[in-house]
RNA sequence: GGUCCCAUCGUCUAGCGGCCUAGGAUAUCGGCCUCUCACGCCGAAGACACGGGUUCGAGUCCCGUUGGGACCA
């Protein structure tokens, strides 16, 4: 047994969004790799922002993700005590202090200190007051005024702050809520927590959080913070980015395997190896090989993995559930396993997302579908109209319909008439599918069906070449 | 504004002083394959932000500048 221990703490103030679900993925890589344990602790003590929805969807997302936990999910809110007594031991060893000070005294005085060219920060007003707890009383860490504090950082090296930079922040409000650096601090010391692996947009809260657990007198967890995933626009990845929440991916149709992958090569890198199974990453996965500069979430990347998870990493059979879902949302009447595999397979090498593939399987589905204007008028000539019904009457009397015997009447066809292929090819895709792109002809034939094909070829027929 | 972080092709990255004429992936473009579109294969173009040092030698180490980002306000 050792003692590698790291956690996920997202707040449930919206669904799982993907820098988050990549903190969580390294932090589960390296528990795993070490064989240590993860939690997942709710930090929910926002209570204004915190929902019960928001925790049920995060929660989804990690599983979808394949990000299972070993304790937990804790949450803050159900850990109150924990902290007061903690605050209690910071205050009983004069390491914390009661303030009477109001928001707006304490507005002020950062107004005051900012006009005046200094840090804006509280000015230590109660420090010296020896106040006891009470009403609209906050407690407050006395911060050392000077020294300075290290934070070796696993991913970034040593970083230094100087003390006098840090004010006396709140540990506990007036409400008795603990703020954000206390409860995180109980928390990982608590369940003591390894290794804290988060966003580096941390960073600066670190230097408090290392104050307080010394004056706890605890010993440091390692940190590791890992650069901040953007925008195209070089800005912290947000909503108006576009789909930025994991749940957002899982509805477009990628696959938990491909958006894992991705996520894990974004900032850290194996060499030159792009793909990875999830037991690959376990393995190889080191801090050392987090980079230190953040990255920008390239969604075309994305598409491509996923379009080589779908064409190379899973079979037909293996899609089939997973396109249901879309398949339904487009109300398309039902179609037997074996028919609806056949049809995937021949579009997998085809299409990037489990949505266009639900879109691309249409022809297959229904042969209620447009025709493409564009391509009707250029390949629906009269001079090819004896050529389809030529074609119409051969299918219609074929024994075996099968891909061999397609290819070689169609073949035999182009030779004996003397008519390019693809100009005889091509308007009996559009006849069979709408369009002037889609899977092999004989392949589609052959699913479609002796029957299905005449009945297309003859509607077509009738529209573009009467 | 203060503090902190970061800096190799458009993007993700390899590189941890000589193996670099800077490699891979993606995206882009061209070719091949071909019944169309994809896939696949082959090829092209594309980067060490800048300036000083240190060193026999710097993408790699140090300093500065510039640029970007985060946090606090």
């Amino acid at each position: 047994m050792n003692s590698i221990v790291t956690r996920f703490a997202p707040s449930p103030t919206g669904h799982l969004h993907i820098g988050g679900a990549r903190t969580a993925l390294f932090n589960w890589l390296f528990a795993r790799h070490h064989g240590g344990k993860f939690i997942l602790r709710i930090e929910n003590t926002d209570l204004q922002r915190s929902t019960q929805e928001y925790t049920k969807s995060i929660l989804v997302a990690m599983e979808w993700l394949g990000l299972d936990w070993d304790e937990g999910p804790y949450y803050q809110t159900d850990r109150i005590d924990i902290y007061r007594s903690y605050a209690k031991k910071l205050y009983d060893t004069g390491w914390a202090y009661y303030c009477e000070c109001s928001p707006e005294e304490v507005e002020r005085m950062r107004q005051e200190a900012h006009a005046a060219g200094l840090k804006p920060k509280y000015n230590g007003k109660c420090r010296d007051k020896g106040l006891g707890p009470g009403p609209n009383r906050v407690l407050r860490f006395r911060c050392p005024q000077s020294g300075i504090t290290v934070l070796n950082d696993l991913i970034k090296g040593s970083i230094e702050f100087d003390n006098s930079e840090l004010d006396d922040l709140v540990l506990i409000r007036s409400d008795g809520m603990p703020t954000y650096n206390f409860s995180v601090v109980v928390d990982d010391l608590t369940m003591k927590i390894s290794h804290v692996i988060r966003g580096d947009d941390h960073i600066n809260n670190t230097p408090r959080q290392i104050l307080i657990y010394q004056a706890l007198g605890e010993t440091l967890p390692k940190f590791a913070h890992v650069p901040m995933i953007l925008g195209p626009d070089k800005k912290r990845l947000s909503k108006r980015h576009g789909a930025t929440s994991v749940i957002a991916y899982k509805e477009m149709g990628y696959l938990p395997e491909a958006l894992v992958n991705y996520l894990a090569r974004l900032g850290w890198s194996y060499g030159d190896q792009e793909i990875f199974t999830k037991e690959e990453l376990v393995q190889k996965f080191t801090i050392e090989n987090i980079s230190k500069s953040s990255s920008i979430f390239d969604m075309e990347k994305l598409r491509w993995l996923n379009g080589y998870y779908i064409r190379e990493k899973k079979s037909a059979e293996e899609l089939l559930p997973l396109l249901m879902p879309f398949l339904e949302k487009r109300g398309y009447p039902p179609k037997d396993d074996s028919y609806l595999i056949k049809a995937i397979a021949t579009l997998q090498p085809r299409c990037s997302t489990l949505d266009e593939m639900a879109d691309a399987i249409r022809f297959y589905m229904t042969d209620e579908f447009e025709y493409d204007e564009k391509g009707t008028k250029k390949f629906f000539k009269p001079e090819i109209k004896p050529i389809f019904e030529e074609v119409i009457k051969t299918v219609a009397s074929m024994e075996h319909f099968d891909e061999k015997e397609l290819e070689d009447f169609f073949r035999n066809l182009s030779e004996s008439t003397g008519i390019k292929l693809r100009l005889i090819a091509q308007p009996i895709r559009i006849a069979l599918t709408g369009k002037t792109a889609s899977p092999g002809l004989f392949e589609i034939m052959n699913i479609l069906g002796k029957d299905e094909v005449i009945k297309r070829l003859q509607k077509a027929h009738k529209l573009f070449l009467n």
